[in-house]
DNA sequence: ATTCCATTTCGTTATTTAGCGAAATGTAGA
DNA sequence: TCTACATTTCGCTAAATAACGAAATGGAAT
Protein backbone atom coordinates (compact mmCIF):
# COMPACT_ATOMS: atom_id res chain seq x y z
CA UNK A 1 0.00 0.00 0.00
CA UNK A 2 2.62 2.35 0.96
CA UNK A 3 4.92 1.84 -1.98
CA UNK A 4 1.91 2.31 -4.16
CA UNK A 5 0.63 5.40 -3.06
CA UNK A 6 4.21 6.48 -2.94
CA UNK A 7 4.74 5.98 -6.88
CA UNK A 8 1.83 8.04 -6.92
CA UNK A 9 3.11 10.81 -4.50
CA UNK A 10 5.92 11.29 -6.82
CA UNK A 11 3.63 11.80 -9.58
CA UNK A 12 1.57 14.53 -7.84
CA UNK A 13 4.22 17.42 -8.35
CA UNK A 14 3.92 19.35 -11.62
CA UNK A 15 8.18 19.90 -12.03
CA UNK A 16 9.07 16.34 -11.35
CA UNK A 17 6.03 15.34 -14.42
CA UNK A 18 8.33 18.01 -16.42
CA UNK A 19 11.30 16.04 -15.26
CA UNK A 20 10.00 12.85 -16.35
CA UNK A 21 8.77 14.10 -19.66
CA UNK A 22 12.03 15.93 -20.02
CA UNK A 23 14.14 12.27 -19.58
CA UNK A 24 11.70 10.69 -22.15
CA UNK A 25 13.83 12.51 -25.06
CA UNK A 26 17.19 11.94 -23.53
CA UNK A 27 19.23 11.58 -20.00
CA UNK A 28 19.95 14.44 -17.98
CA UNK A 29 22.17 16.01 -14.94
CA UNK A 30 21.02 18.19 -12.65
CA UNK A 31 21.89 21.39 -13.41
CA UNK A 32 20.67 20.89 -16.83
CA UNK A 33 17.31 20.09 -15.02
CA UNK A 34 17.42 23.49 -12.98
CA UNK A 35 18.28 25.60 -15.90
CA UNK A 36 15.15 24.15 -17.75
CA UNK A 37 13.20 24.47 -14.39
CA UNK A 38 14.55 27.20 -13.15
CA UNK A 39 15.26 25.90 -9.43
CA UNK A 40 18.03 25.44 -7.08
CA UNK A 41 20.71 22.73 -7.72
CA UNK A 42 19.65 20.78 -4.41
CA UNK A 43 15.97 21.56 -4.79
CA UNK A 44 16.30 19.40 -8.07
CA UNK A 45 18.47 16.71 -6.67
CA UNK A 46 15.83 16.05 -4.30
CA UNK A 47 13.11 15.67 -6.63
CA UNK A 48 15.43 13.57 -8.83
CA UNK A 49 16.06 11.34 -5.43
CA UNK A 50 12.11 11.07 -5.02
CA UNK A 51 11.61 10.11 -8.08
CA UNK A 52 14.28 7.10 -7.96
CA UNK A 53 12.80 5.58 -4.89
CA UNK A 54 10.09 5.22 -6.50
CA UNK A 55 11.48 3.42 -9.40
CA UNK A 56 10.61 5.56 -12.46
CA UNK A 57 14.28 6.94 -12.79
CA UNK A 58 18.19 5.59 -12.32
CA UNK A 59 21.22 7.79 -11.80
CA UNK A 60 24.83 6.82 -13.80
CA UNK A 61 27.42 8.05 -12.61
CA UNK A 62 30.12 9.77 -14.97
CA UNK A 63 32.71 11.16 -13.67
CA UNK A 64 31.68 14.10 -12.02
CA UNK A 65 28.25 14.27 -13.72
CA UNK A 66 25.76 12.18 -12.53
CA UNK A 67 23.01 11.18 -15.93
CA UNK A 68 19.41 10.49 -14.72
CA UNK A 69 17.67 8.52 -17.07
CA UNK A 70 14.32 6.74 -17.30
CA UNK A 71 14.52 3.17 -15.85
CA UNK A 72 13.43 0.83 -18.21
CA UNK A 73 10.33 -1.38 -18.29
CA UNK A 74 13.05 -4.44 -16.93
CA UNK A 75 14.21 -2.46 -13.92
CA UNK A 76 10.72 -1.11 -12.86
CA UNK A 77 7.74 -2.55 -14.35
CA UNK A 78 5.01 -0.89 -12.07
CA UNK A 79 6.24 2.55 -12.38
CA UNK A 80 7.18 2.42 -16.12
CA UNK A 81 3.93 1.26 -16.83
CA UNK A 82 2.34 4.43 -16.12
CA UNK A 83 4.43 6.63 -18.32
CA UNK A 84 2.68 6.49 -21.85
CA UNK A 85 -0.48 7.46 -19.82
CA UNK A 86 1.50 10.36 -18.52
CA UNK A 87 2.66 11.56 -21.93
CA UNK A 88 -0.61 11.26 -23.55
CA UNK A 89 -1.67 13.12 -21.06
CA UNK A 90 0.77 15.68 -20.79
CA UNK A 91 2.24 15.84 -24.44
CA UNK A 92 0.27 18.50 -25.75
CA UNK A 93 0.94 21.04 -22.76
CA UNK A 94 2.60 24.08 -24.00
CA UNK A 95 4.50 23.97 -20.79
CA UNK A 96 6.30 20.65 -21.90
CA UNK A 97 6.92 21.39 -25.13
CA UNK A 98 9.08 24.18 -24.39
CA UNK A 99 10.98 22.19 -22.57
CA UNK A 100 11.01 19.88 -25.16
CA UNK A 101 12.71 22.64 -27.81
CA UNK A 102 15.08 23.82 -24.56
CA UNK A 103 16.23 20.30 -24.30
CA UNK A 104 17.44 20.04 -27.79
CA UNK A 105 19.88 23.17 -27.68
CA UNK A 106 20.89 22.48 -24.07
CA UNK A 107 24.73 22.29 -23.66
CA UNK A 108 25.70 20.81 -20.44
CA UNK A 109 29.14 22.46 -20.29
CA UNK A 110 27.92 25.79 -21.02
CA UNK A 111 24.64 26.11 -18.81
CA UNK A 112 26.60 24.21 -15.75
CA UNK A 113 29.42 26.75 -15.06
CA UNK A 114 28.58 28.76 -11.64
CA UNK A 115 30.33 31.57 -13.79
CA UNK B 1 -0.39 20.05 -15.99
CA UNK B 2 -2.17 21.04 -12.76
CA UNK B 3 -5.17 19.11 -13.44
CA UNK B 4 -3.08 16.00 -14.22
CA UNK B 5 -0.81 16.35 -11.01
CA UNK B 6 -3.99 16.71 -9.22
CA UNK B 7 -4.83 13.54 -10.37
CA UNK B 8 -2.20 11.89 -8.70
CA UNK B 9 -2.18 13.64 -5.70
CA UNK B 10 -5.47 11.92 -5.44
CA UNK B 11 -3.82 8.60 -5.23
CA UNK B 12 -0.97 9.32 -3.08
CA UNK B 13 -2.59 8.79 -0.04
CA UNK B 14 -3.43 5.25 1.27
CA UNK B 15 -6.59 5.77 2.89
CA UNK B 16 -8.01 7.30 -0.64
CA UNK B 17 -6.83 4.55 -2.27
CA UNK B 18 -7.90 2.13 0.11
CA UNK B 19 -11.91 3.86 -0.70
CA UNK B 20 -11.47 3.46 -4.36
CA UNK B 21 -11.12 -0.02 -3.88
CA UNK B 22 -14.25 -0.39 -1.36
CA UNK B 23 -16.25 1.59 -4.27
CA UNK B 24 -15.39 -1.52 -6.62
CA UNK B 25 -17.01 -3.60 -4.81
CA UNK B 26 -20.16 -1.43 -4.20
CA UNK B 27 -21.05 2.43 -3.10
CA UNK B 28 -20.73 3.63 -0.07
CA UNK B 29 -21.76 6.32 2.17
CA UNK B 30 -19.34 8.47 4.36
CA UNK B 31 -20.31 6.47 7.74
CA UNK B 32 -20.10 3.35 6.17
CA UNK B 33 -16.36 4.45 4.69
CA UNK B 34 -15.32 5.94 8.67
CA UNK B 35 -16.98 2.78 10.18
CA UNK B 36 -14.10 0.55 8.12
CA UNK B 37 -11.48 2.97 7.93
CA UNK B 38 -11.70 3.98 11.41
CA UNK B 39 -11.65 8.01 10.58
CA UNK B 40 -13.99 10.86 11.52
CA UNK B 41 -16.69 11.28 9.48
CA UNK B 42 -15.48 14.87 8.66
CA UNK B 43 -12.18 13.66 7.30
CA UNK B 44 -13.91 10.75 5.15
CA UNK B 45 -15.47 13.59 3.33
CA UNK B 46 -12.72 15.33 2.76
CA UNK B 47 -11.24 12.14 1.29
CA UNK B 48 -14.30 11.93 -0.93
CA UNK B 49 -14.44 15.29 -2.06
CA UNK B 50 -10.36 15.13 -3.16
CA UNK B 51 -11.42 11.79 -4.80
CA UNK B 52 -14.68 13.89 -6.32
CA UNK B 53 -12.90 16.76 -7.51
CA UNK B 54 -10.31 14.98 -9.13
CA UNK B 55 -12.87 12.70 -11.45
CA UNK B 56 -12.58 9.56 -9.05
CA UNK B 57 -15.72 9.57 -8.09
CA UNK B 58 -19.13 10.55 -7.94
CA UNK B 59 -22.09 11.23 -5.18
CA UNK B 60 -25.50 10.74 -5.61
CA UNK B 61 -28.09 12.21 -3.12
CA UNK B 62 -30.59 9.70 -1.62
CA UNK B 63 -32.57 11.62 0.63
CA UNK B 64 -30.20 12.30 3.70
CA UNK B 65 -27.87 9.87 2.43
CA UNK B 66 -25.21 10.03 -0.11
CA UNK B 67 -23.79 7.59 -2.46
CA UNK B 68 -20.67 7.72 -3.37
CA UNK B 69 -19.31 5.39 -6.57
CA UNK B 70 -17.23 5.01 -8.79
CA UNK B 71 -17.09 7.65 -11.68
CA UNK B 72 -17.76 5.21 -15.15
CA UNK B 73 -15.29 5.55 -18.07
CA UNK B 74 -18.20 8.08 -20.00
CA UNK B 75 -17.93 10.12 -17.28
CA UNK B 76 -14.22 10.50 -16.63
CA UNK B 77 -12.18 7.88 -18.86
CA UNK B 78 -8.94 9.39 -17.71
CA UNK B 79 -9.32 9.36 -14.21
CA UNK B 80 -11.20 6.00 -14.45
CA UNK B 81 -8.23 4.34 -16.81
CA UNK B 82 -5.75 3.95 -14.13
CA UNK B 83 -7.61 2.24 -12.24
CA UNK B 84 -7.35 -1.37 -13.34
CA UNK B 85 -3.38 -0.96 -12.43
CA UNK B 86 -4.47 0.20 -9.25
CA UNK B 87 -6.52 -2.59 -8.48
CA UNK B 88 -4.02 -4.84 -9.98
CA UNK B 89 -1.27 -3.18 -7.37
CA UNK B 90 -3.81 -3.31 -4.71
CA UNK B 91 -5.71 -6.57 -4.89
CA UNK B 92 -3.32 -8.81 -2.85
CA UNK B 93 -2.83 -6.37 0.10
CA UNK B 94 -4.27 -7.82 3.35
CA UNK B 95 -5.23 -4.30 4.50
CA UNK B 96 -7.05 -4.13 1.15
CA UNK B 97 -8.82 -7.93 1.43
CA UNK B 98 -9.68 -7.32 5.28
CA UNK B 99 -11.68 -3.89 3.69
CA UNK B 100 -13.93 -6.35 1.24
CA UNK B 101 -14.43 -8.58 3.60
CA UNK B 102 -15.99 -5.63 5.98
CA UNK B 103 -18.16 -4.41 3.23
CA UNK B 104 -19.62 -7.78 2.77
CA UNK B 105 -21.63 -7.53 5.65
CA UNK B 106 -21.82 -3.89 6.93
CA UNK B 107 -25.00 -2.80 7.72
CA UNK B 108 -25.66 1.29 6.83
CA UNK B 109 -28.39 2.08 8.90
CA UNK B 110 -26.66 -0.02 12.37
CA UNK B 111 -23.13 1.40 12.03
CA UNK B 112 -24.02 5.10 10.98
CA UNK B 113 -26.29 5.67 14.46
CA UNK B 114 -24.43 8.14 16.81
CA UNK B 115 -25.57 5.87 19.61
C1' DA C 1 -42.83 23.85 12.21
C1' DT C 2 -39.74 21.01 14.60
C1' DT C 3 -36.74 17.35 15.26
C1' DC C 4 -33.51 13.91 13.72
C1' DC C 5 -29.47 12.74 11.68
C1' DA C 6 -26.04 12.12 7.64
C1' DT C 7 -23.11 15.16 5.68
C1' DT C 8 -20.31 19.26 4.95
C1' DT C 9 -17.84 23.23 6.45
C1' DC C 10 -14.99 25.66 9.81
C1' DG C 11 -11.23 26.33 12.95
C1' DT C 12 -7.33 24.28 14.91
C1' DT C 13 -3.11 21.45 15.31
C1' DA C 14 0.70 18.43 13.93
C1' DT C 15 3.13 16.75 10.13
C1' DT C 16 4.92 16.85 5.54
C1' DT C 17 6.63 19.12 1.59
C1' DA C 18 8.88 22.37 -1.75
C1' DG C 19 11.95 25.68 -1.92
C1' DC C 20 16.42 28.15 -0.93
C1' DG C 21 21.39 28.91 0.30
C1' DA C 22 25.39 27.17 2.64
C1' DA C 23 28.21 23.52 3.86
C1' DA C 24 29.82 18.78 2.94
C1' DT C 25 31.06 15.11 -0.48
C1' DG C 26 33.54 13.10 -4.10
C1' DT C 27 35.82 12.85 -8.54
C1' DA C 28 38.98 14.77 -12.39
C1' DG C 29 42.68 17.04 -13.55
C1' DA C 30 46.59 20.27 -12.60
C1' DT D 1 48.39 17.08 -2.99
C1' DC D 2 45.48 20.76 -4.24
C1' DT D 3 41.88 22.91 -6.89
C1' DA D 4 37.69 23.01 -9.41
C1' DC D 5 33.18 21.91 -9.74
C1' DA D 6 28.77 18.86 -10.09
C1' DT D 7 26.10 16.89 -6.76
C1' DT D 8 24.15 15.85 -2.27
C1' DT D 9 23.07 16.81 2.44
C1' DC D 10 21.78 20.03 6.08
C1' DG D 11 19.20 23.67 8.28
C1' DC D 12 15.72 26.67 7.69
C1' DT D 13 11.10 28.86 6.26
C1' DA D 14 6.60 29.07 4.09
C1' DA D 15 2.90 26.59 2.41
C1' DA D 16 0.09 22.43 1.98
C1' DT D 17 -2.06 18.37 4.06
C1' DA D 18 -4.40 15.03 7.16
C1' DA D 19 -6.62 14.65 11.15
C1' DC D 20 -10.02 15.97 14.80
C1' DG D 21 -14.24 18.02 17.08
C1' DA D 22 -17.73 21.48 16.87
C1' DA D 23 -20.86 24.07 14.37
C1' DA D 24 -23.64 24.70 10.11
C1' DT D 25 -26.48 22.56 6.33
C1' DG D 26 -30.25 20.20 4.43
C1' DG D 27 -33.58 16.47 3.60
C1' DA D 28 -37.29 13.11 6.01
C1' DA D 29 -40.45 12.25 8.96
C1' DT D 30 -43.11 13.18 12.93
Amino acid sequence: MRPIAERFKALSDPNRLRILMMLKTKPLCVCEISAILRLANSTVSKHLSILRQAGFIVDEKDGRWVNNRLATAQESPEAISLLPQISTWLGDENLIQSDQTKLVTIDRVTICQVD
